[in-house]
DNA sequence: TATCCGTGGCA
DNA sequence: TTGCCAAGGAT
């Protein structure tokens, strides 16, 4: 790892902060350093680009515009909100911690990092963001792009996915920001990480600190970060039920707890829930079991046939999905008392929280339908 | 410490 | 298609 004199530390400062002046992204949330505003951006920013959040944080702050309005929002607006954005845990987490201000805080907020850390779904990195941008505080902000600019500067050889790496970027970047202008530094780390200093193809030759770029200078500018490779995801087989009602489908809220939580998708059965075996169970066993999913009656004239095609499938960070489409028309409305979901016409769906993988679901039986 | 939790872009 | 990466945090 390098070391830096006090005049090079000073030098670098100069330089990142002069071109950030000159090239700083216009981006919604840079207008005012409203904590809120602050705070909004950096959860959908958590592994999600900038030009996927610019609508969804518009359409956020046209609903709830305070903190107060965020605390008290229905759950079920919340999640229509952040439909598509995905890790929806962030949205219920926000909620929590607007209540935690409004309440713990009196409707302020907490200005150092720390404090910050104990409102839900606020880590180190997004503490360092609001306390560096909203509150002036020399705290770095550790994401993705930090560990990559800084493991090229400074040629830093620690594992960047082990969580005690996080002390040795965060000891080198806090000698490194600029005590004036902390906000601006950690952002112009990541302006520059999304820049010229890239993951693929970086353009270092024309990067505004390139002389400051150890890596670079010695021709091993892609061996930074290291990191350990992730697993790939595991493939899980479902069926997916699209069943057809006079008053609409037949759709199911996930449970509160897991993947896609609290979100609506049609009903999906897991293959290894159905049979002691990963082959795939016979169509009549299924009727059986899929009439006990969703009704109290224990057999209504459920016909599924199979919807054509190739599976559906969707790719989470670990699971791949693979749905097979089973279709049923029912004559009458079933007894629903025991089944966490509704009967709901298409012109309704825009009402709720649906993932993409069910938008993909509803796309194939589009296509198949017009065959 | 390792695993869970979405989605989109890109080579 | 597949693999990798992107403004992470909770458990």
């Amino acid at each position: 790892m390098q070391q830096w004199s006090r005049e090079k530390i000073v030098a670098f400062r100069q330089a990142l902060l002069d071109w950030y002046d000159r090239e700083k992204r216009d981006l919604p949330w840079r207008k005012d350093k409203e904590p809120y505003h602050i705070w909004v951006s950096e959860i959908m920013l958590q592994q999600t680009q900038v030009n996927t959040v610019i609508p969804y944080y518009q359409r956020f702050m046209a609903a709830f515009p305070t903190v107060a309005d965020l605390a008290a929002a229905p759950e079920a607006k919340l999640l229509q909100l952040w439909a598509g954005l995905g890790y929806y845990s962030r949205a219920r987490n926000m909620q929590k911690a607007a209540q935690q201000i409004m309440i713990d805080y009196q409707g302020k907020w907490p200005q150092t990092a720390k404090e910050l850390t104990k409102l839900a779904g606020i880590g180190p990195y997004t503490a360092g963001a609001i306390a560096s941008i909203a509150f002036n505080q020399p705290e770095p902000a550790i994401d993705g792009n930090a560990f990559r600019v800084f493991s090229r500067l400074f040629e830093i050889e620690a594992d960047i996915t082990k969580p005690q790496s996080r002390k040795i970027f965060y000891d080198v970047i806090k000698e490194v920001i600029s005590p004036e202008r902390p906000g601006d530094f950690n952002q112009a780390i990541m302006d520059l990480g999304s820049s010229y200093m890239t993951a693929k193809n970086p353009d270092t030759a024309n990067s505004p600190v390139r002389d400051f770029n150890q890596a670079y200078l010695d021709g091993k500018e892609m061996a930074y970060p290291v990191r350990t490779k992730k697993k790939p995801p595991v493939p899980i087989d479902y069926f997916a039920l699209v069943i057809q009602t006079p008053a609409g489908y037949l759709m199911e809220q996930r449970p509160a707890k897991g993947m896609l939580a609290d979100l609506w998708t049609v009903p999906l059965l897991k293959w290894t829930d159905l049979a002691d075996q990963e082959t795939p169970p016979l169509l009549s066993q299924l009727v059986t079991l899929a009439t006990k999913r969703f009704t109290a009656e224990t057999q209504i004239p459920l016909t599924l046939a199979p919807l054509g095609g190739k599976p559906v499938t969707h790719t989470f960070t670990h699971q791949k999905w693979v749905l097979t489409l089973l279709y049923a028309e029912l004559p009458s409305i079933p007894d629903l008392s025991y089944f966490r979901g509704n009967i709901v016409k298409p012109t309704d769906f825009t009402h709720l929280a649906q993932p993409k993988v069910q938008l993909k679901i509803w796309r194939r039986y589009q296509q198949l339908r017009e065959q």
